[in-house]
DNA sequence: CATTGTGTTCCTATAATCGGAACACCTTTT
DNA sequence: AAAAGGTGTTCCGATTATAGGAACACAATG
């Protein structure tokens, strides 16, 4: 009487995970109970359980996500390609622009963060860390991503409802079907404090051998710097620095000629 | 008939990821069930539901681990007051010194890596990464921490089995106990070899409000580049990174004069 | 000293899990 | 073309872990 496949005691417990994420402040067991409607003995079970593997942490009767999720969570950064050839070009452009460099992988209607460079300036858009998201269709990497996604892909996630993160998320369809062929054309897009309040950023795609969107990087910071000139050297920047990236991660650039061997370029299916 | 307590099904999930994480290649669901001794169908329905929540990612028929342990992992690193108040002079002692510059916290017999930032210099350790783990006997920074944790801890460390992950790691109880001796009156720990082949670090702790060791920073690099005078100098560095970032976690340093209101240091019970 | 908040234990009916067997699908080999 | 070996997947009855109310333990608080 599964309807669903599935292990759902291992879907409760991933829940009360994602509740304790996302808590502004750490939840404790009853509250749990409450948000995950669990009894709360059968909370009490599970957390015990994921304690054990370290996966939270009690702190005074307060539950938080543990080190042990960081231990596991290692293996997919580390083993990530995209993040293993941006790693450094990151720490170049924060020792370059002063600002807080970010890269972001594709992640259904939002983009993950998946690693971060900062510069000198004192003032950074906090929140927005490793394993940070903001919605696909806001900020620079992130629409930078969305922009070069397959059209089927992107009218899926325009259909669905948009996440609003500040007064200046733009939702209309039609607009960000614009502003998508304005990034293709010039090869990176500027988020002007539609993700983070306050915050501009200049995103440019990343791409891998098949020619797909892996992911995005971005330089960003108060919009007081951002300026027109300043953007349009960051822009060069920033494009400059993911265009290298992709051809670490192995896309050949347009100004490459084809192979050769044309046959060849299929890959296995 | 469940003699401990806790969810033996979600137990078996995690230990699934971790068989996903320490796998040198991603292992297909037939690799995983042998691994773990569990039916094929039990590790088939286990992992399906992991992957539903993108705990891991399926590639070809191999498993590997998913961006949503990086998303959910995040919340850790993001609010760890450790690694908040320590980003910036990471950065900074990677600018300066041109190495790789970590960040570890106490993990059981291990320390965690839970930060990294690299400096230009092209040749650098792989491996330990965010998430990644090294023995807290061995490495300038695991040791570090080792020294400094409280003298019960430490002997219970020293019983169990140490382990060996290169021809230079020291595991003779005695000797280790004169090094620590040393490390807590010059303030740093310089793992030679012992914790990554070829690698020398210079680590030195970072201590909480009640002086308890919340971690350590370290910079290190390939042998070649730390002779002595390099080593005295980088401990320098490190030794007042590890202290100013000590006083940003509220750590009094010893220097500081006592608070004037003896009665209110003591912290709820 | 009652009250309210934590987490924890106990226990049996219930419902999810287990797991062998059979199937579907794709390569590679014969 | 057929066979062999490799994936993952579905099916379904027996087994067994889980569910979850009630009661308890232990703080902190009023």
């Amino acid at each position: 009487m599964n309807g669903m496949d599935g292990s759902l005691t291992v879907q409760k417990a991933i829940s009360l995970l994602h509740l304790i994420r996302m808590a502004k402040l750490d939840p404790a067991l009853a509250d749990l109970a409450v948000a995950s409607g669990m009894p709360k003995t059968v909370c009490h079970r599970l957390l015990r359980t994921l304690q054990e593997a370290r996966f939270i942490e009690r702190i005074g009767g307060r539950y938080r996500i543990g080190l042990g999720l960081v231990e596991v969570a290692g293996a997919a950064l580390g083993r990530n390609e995209l993040r293993q050839h941006a790693s450094r070009r990151l720490a170049e452009l924060a020792r370059r622009t002063g600002d807080a460099v970010m890269l972001f992988a594709p992640y259904g209607m939002q983009a993950l963060c998946i690693d971060r460079a900062d510069g000198d300036f004192p003032i950074k858009a906090a929140g927005v860390e490793i394993g940070g998201l903001l919605p696909i269709h806001a900020g620079g990497a992130p629409f930078a991503i969305l922009s070069h996604l397959p059209a089927e892909e992107i009218e899926q996630l325009l259909a669905g409802p948009l996440a609003v993160t500040t007064s200046r998320t733009e939702t209309d369809p039609a607009v960000l079907r614009a502003r998508m062929a304005e990034v293709r054309a010039c090869g990176f897009a500027v988020g002007d404090g539609d993700a983070i309040e306050f915050i501009v950023a200049v995103g440019a795609p990343v791409f891998g051998a098949e020619g797909q969107v892996l992911g995005a990087i971005s330089v960003g910071g108060i919009e007081q710097r951002y300026g027109a000139a300043r953007r349009q050297e960051i822009a060069g920047l920033v494009v400059e620095a993911a265009a290298d990236i992709s051809a670490r991660c192995g896309h050949a650039r347009s100004m490459t000629p084809p192979e050769p061997h044309a046959e060849r370029r299929r890959r296995s299916g």
